[in-house]
DNA sequence: TCTGGCACTCTTCGTGCCTGAGTGCCAAGT
DNA sequence: ACTTGGCACTCAGGCACGAAGAGTGCCAGA
């Protein structure tokens, strides 16, 4: 177990590190945080941390980095998460009050998000799994061509065009539209299939083909959009990495490119509250030099989808998680309120 | 007035630069390419060259590299369109076509086209200006609140959420609806104000209220949405800029952020065919030492939207706008299909 | 257990030097 | 009037060397 020193002095280096982004060395620390004992001291208590892994040294005569284990146990023990100021929470409101529908919202937490933590935002669309249907639209388009859009409690819609195997008359399509609406308004995703199993039953045998058809594009409908979908922002922030980023960037960008990692990284963390996946600890090859900072947020009690952002392991983690979480919050209560 | 010569020289050092990144000198311009002069007189011709502005030394005692005006020059005059080959041809086209909705279809253009030319990609969607109206839907969600959702005939797909002064009955919805339809669908979305503006008159005066409202927000959907939206994707490619890239990639990033300058950048195209920008035509600061190769595409005859690619100003001009056009060209016969 | 001192190790920087690529110019050749 | 070969000049890049500085590890004493 470490000493309380010892602790303390994990505390230092990476506050340090993250700061100046250098190898910090024992005279440094004693300096400038008021430890009260001398360098020679800090040195024995580094070289502990350093034979338990949690800093590194670059090369022989440098200071110390901490390793993602550092960083870790730092996340976990030492360190809290900042809130933030009043201004800044004002800030938040203002911006994001002014949006007028869902892409709005997203786009300018993004932003926000990106702004405010001067790093990589990610903001997932609210997740159509946990939501409930609100209406679902048939248009015929022509006699054997429909399209059917699908709107969500979160305000979010989905269209698809479907070819029926035989035309359908005006009057089978309100009865079905009235039919399908009245069992699948309000109700969860998941349930949908288990409510219009028996529906074509209640058609004439011409019309059953293209009813069945007409479902069975709903539930792809329901299952494929369960794919979620995604934006990101401020890559500029990318590079803010460090000195050697050409390296470093490449992968990142790359990763960020491919939403299906995104996602995976998002949905990875389990936790209700606050996640932190820090270097090597994301699956991912090209992120095993950041750290992911996840939330989920939800318009209600429950969480319908999740924010974070990805940046550094070299990363300011109380404030870049006090800003996770207010963003989170805020964006919360906005869909809440529409 | 150039000669002939000249103007083979200038080319042959477009495109070893383009192949190299490196200042191309005399000796190695009369290796690689076989004209038949000595390094000396080529040494003259690229005197007269810089004399002229079309090529510049980084340093004394180094090669010369093409300028904007070099590259302007290139691709006016000494380079054609560089059609791609039939395999790439039939990749384009089976990538394009699994599409199943339009932001599929923009998807995939995006990261085809950013494959293909290995560059940053950006895809307009299409344009609202130009389209027609396919459907317009009008849903009760409650006595006085409604959702509009609007279809074009890009299969674009915009809702609104409106709050009405007062209730409003389910026939009267039919009706309004049924009348709304009849009058706008497959109109052009700048005839619409003009064909709904009698509409509330065939209504009782208690509703009126209400239908000004609807119609007051199908106007401003049509309008606002006609601000567009886009799509970039491949900005891992930004990588491959140049060894000194950290200070040129950064406000390319954040160029490429800015959806706002971005569209500028290719709204500013107005030739129909092919477009290319070069480093300082670009009016935005940032993108000052890259082009920007951009072309309309549609699924008629006219354009509805733009895409293209943004790349260094050393870039291969020919293979890259051979890529774009073959793009657009696919892409608008995707869209016709659909 | 802490502290001061000391020897040691490396990186970093600046200097000087050399090499090679590339140029400009000139005088001669066609 | 061009083209060509020759020649002197310039300058970036690489390499070696040395000095400076930061930081470490370890040991002996408080």
């Amino acid at each position: 177990m470490l000493s309380e020193r010892r602790l303390e002095v994990l505390r230092a280096i990476v506050q340090d590190y993250v700061g100046t982004e250098e190898p910090v060395g024992s005279k440094a620390l004693t300096e400038r945080h008021n430890l009260k004992v001398s360098p020679a001291t800090v040195r024995n208590d580094m070289a502990a941390l350093e034979e338990e892994g949690y800093i590194a040294q670059p090369h022989t005569s440098a200071g110390r980095i901490p390793t993602d284990k550092g960083y870790r146990l730092f996340v976990d023990k030492l360190a809290g998460v900042k809130p933030l100021s009043s201004p800044e929470r004002r800030a938040i409101q203002n911006f994001l009050e002014g949006a007028v529908d869902l892409d709005d919202v997203v786009g300018r937490t993004v932003r926000l998000l990106a702004q405010l933590t001067r790093q990589v935002a990610v903001v997932q669309y609210p997740s159509l799994t946990r939501s409930t249907v609100r209406h679902v639209e048939l248009l015929g388009l022509a006699p054997a061509r429909l399209m059917l859009v699908l709107i969500t409690d979160t305000g979010r819609v989905e269209q698809r065009m479907i070819d029926c195997p035989a035309p359908i008359g005006e009057t089978v399509l309100a009865d079905l539209r009235a039919r399908l609406n009245s069992r699948v308004v309000g109700q969860r995703f998941t349930e949908v299939p288990s409510l219009v199993q028996d529906l074509p039953e209640a058609f004439d045998a011409d019309d059953r083909g293209s009813i069945q058809t007409v479902l069975a594009t709903l539930l792809e409908t329901l299952v494929e959009e369960t794919e979620e979908r995604l934006m990101i922002g401020g890559t500029a922030n990318l590079t803010r990495f460090g000195h050697d980023f050409p390296l470093t960037i490449r992968p990142v960008l790359e990763a960020l490119e491919e939403q299906v990692v995104l996602l995976k990284l998002l949905g990875e963390a389990k936790d209700p509250g606050m996640t932190v996946r820090i270097g090597h600890e994301n699956q991912h090859e090209g992120l095993s030099s950041t750290s992911v900072v996840s939330v989920g947020y939800g318009s209600g009690d429950e969480a319908v989808a999740k924010l974070g952002v990805v940046g550094p392991t070299r990363m300011d983690y109380p404030g870049t998680m006090g800003a996770v979480r207010a963003v989170a919050r805020y964006v919360g209560q906005i869909l809440a309120e529409s």
